[in-house]
DNA sequence: TAGCCGTGGCC
DNA sequence: TGGCCAAGGCT
């Protein structure tokens, strides 16, 4: 895509040089006057900056900070990352979420150890080979490490290119980035093109803003064709997200005569993987399982809090299938827990059980005493059912 | 391509 | 409360 494309496909009326110029001119002084004090901003190692970037996919910078500083005093260099137990650097991620950003990034490593020679690479097209780095973060490195001038193309580059530009693309559609990257290739400041990169980022996140946004406090207004048409408030132009699915969880608290409790690490694949989660059964399989479905059926939004004897039937014979482990269930419902994912609804019953001590479990559970909740990576969810738990009175 | 992948904050 | 949003990438 060139500017023959933006122009004439699009619809982008570019600037002359002059007004290139005057821009660049204008966002890096007021970068340099106003940009945020980060503690990645305090570097050029490109290590340091790769965590970062990492981190603040879809995450805010404030949750970031106190991560980022634990993350570099554990892994300082990306040996350290290469070398790293997985485990470990789980139990550090834990509660930011997006984990397989953190597996991602130890693969990564180690793919730098092994092609590298432990040199970060510099040529972009070899840094987005890297796992867990696409186009954006990819730029992000090039440019801020390595002073390259390649565009970091993230939600506030589009929101802030869209508003200037009047550009009537979808932002929420991830195959309209590349006209904006193209147009951020026409505009980059070549001597400053990290800089530029952020400072358009910082304009993003603190003036030109999804919602409360004042144009006139824009030190760019000058150069913003929706300020001066006043047809800002068409842009950015975004779809509306897909709604959250609704699912409804039994989550089994199963405890042996020592007091511990079954925890099972998740698959290595999809949600939460490798984390450790209580066992829990979406009430689908229940239902699906049951001779009579709808004694589960979910009314008003929540389930009853005592089951009957045969509901309880079922639930073990659903745990015996499973976890290959004869137990006793409460009928009692000991708690209620919501949790929302991006793009899940949970809804989770609390079920307490017994079983004798000392009998063999599958590979990927383990006893769980309350005093080493310290020794797993745990998600969100987890803590939350743990505390409702021993909180009765949550429900 | 579109669905998947976490969590916290905001209104 | 529910929906949106936050320095996206993988499949």
């Amino acid at each position: 895509m060139d500017r023959k494309d933006l122009e004439e496909k699009y619809g982008i009326d570019l600037w002359d040089d002059q007004t290139r110029q005057d821009f660049r001119e204008t966002l890096l002084a007021w970068y340099d006057q106003e940009k945020r004090d980060l503690p990645w901003r305090q570097t050029k190692d490109p290590y340091k900056i790769w965590v970062s970037e990492i981190m603040l996919q879809q995450t805010q910078v404030a949750t970031v900070i106190p991560y980022y500083e634990k993350f570099i005093q554990t892994y300082p260099d990306i040996k350290s990352l290469a070398e790293s137990n997985e485990d470990d650097l789980l139990r550090l991620w834990q509660g930011l979420g997006y984990y397989s950003r953190a597996r991602n990034m130890r693969q990564a490593a180690q793919q730098i150890m092994e092609d590298y020679g432990g040199h970060f690479p510099k040529d972009p097209k070899e840094i987005k080979k890297l796992k867990g780095i696409g186009p954006y973060t990819s730029g992000a490195i090039a440019s801020m490490a390595f002073d390259q001038a390649e565009p970091a193309v993230d939600g506030n580059l589009m929101r802030v290119l869209a508003r200037v530009f009047e550009v009537d693309l979808d932002v929420k559609k991830s195959s309209n980035r590349k006209v904006f990257e193209a147009l951020t290739k026409e505009i980059i400041d070549p001597d400053r093109p990290g800089d530029f990169n952020q400072a358009m980022m910082d304009l993003g996140a603190t003036i030109s803003t999804p919602k409360n946004y004042n144009p006139e406090l824009s030190p760019i207004k000058e150069f913003d064709q929706s300020y001066l048409n006043d047809t800002w408030r068409r842009y950015p132009v975004a779809s509306s997200n897909k709604k959250a699915k609704k699912e409804v969880y039994l989550a089994l608290l199963v405890k042996d005569k020592d007091g511990d409790y079954l925890v099972e690490k998740r698959p290595a694949k999809g949600l939460l993987a490798n984390l450790w989660l209580f066992p829990i059964i979406n009430l689908e399989d229940l239902k699906q399982a049951s001779q009579d479905p709808e004694s589960w059926q979910v009314k008003q939004g929540a389930l009853q809090e005592v089951l009957d004897q045969d509901q309880v039937n079922q639930v073990q014979a659903y745990f015996k299938d499973h976890y290959h482990l004869p137990s006793q269930f409460n009928q009692q419902v000991q708690g209620q827990v919501s949790h929302a994912f991006s793009h899940l609804n949970w809804s989770i019953y609390l079920l307490e059980g017994q079983v004798d001590s000392g009998q063999a479990i599958p590979d990927q559970c383990e006893w769980l005493s309350p005093d080493q909740r310290e020794a797993y990576a745990f998600p969100k969810v987890q803590e939350k059912i743990w505390e409702t738990y021993f909180n009765p009175s949550l429900f």
